[in-house]
DNA sequence: AGTCGAGCGCGCA
DNA sequence: TGCGCGCTCGACT
C-alpha cells in the first residue's frame, strides 16, 4: 500500500461537517512527512471519492485547494457542510476529526 | 510575537 | 538524479 493510497484511504474517512490536518493524517501514519500529505491528495487519482476539502492545516487555516491559497470554493464546500469558515479559517475545537 | 531552516515521501523533468 | 510541493515544529531573534 502506497503512501498516498494510505493518505487518501484515511482521507475517505473523515465525516461530513469534520476536518482533519495534514499533521493528523501524518501521524496516523507514523510518518514525518506532512508535506508529502499535501502532495498525495494534490496528485489524487480519484478526487471524487476524496474529499480534499476536509483537510487542513494545523492551525485551523484552510491553506491550499488545487494549488490556489484561497480558493472559494474550498470555504464554500465546508460551509456546505455546516463547518463555519471566515477568512480561510476555522475552529479546529470543534471541527477537528482524529482518527 | 515573527522568522528560519531542516526533515520527510512522492511525482515530474 | 534532482528538485519542489495543498506542511510542521523546534530554535532563534
Amino acid at each position: 500500500m502506497n503512501f498516498s493510497e494510505k493518505v487518501l484511504a484515511l482521507t475517505k474517512k473523515i465525516p461530513k461537517g469534520k476536518v482533519t490536518t495534514y499533521s493528523e493524517i501524518a501521524k496516523a501514519l507514523n510518518t514525518k512527512a506532512y508535506r508529502a500529505v499535501g502532495s498525495a491528495l494534490r496528485n489524487n487519482k480519484t478526487p471524487i471519492l476524496i474529499p480534499c476539502h476536509r483537510v487542513i492545516n494545523s492551525d485551523g487555516n484552510i491553506g491550499s485547494y488545487k494549488g490556489i491559497k484561497d480558493s472559494n470554493e474550498k470555504v464554500r464546500l465546508l460551509k456546505g457542510e455546516g463547518v463555519e469558515v471566515r477568512d480561510n479559517r476555522l475552529d479546529l475545537k470543534k471541527y477537528l476529526f482524529r482518527f
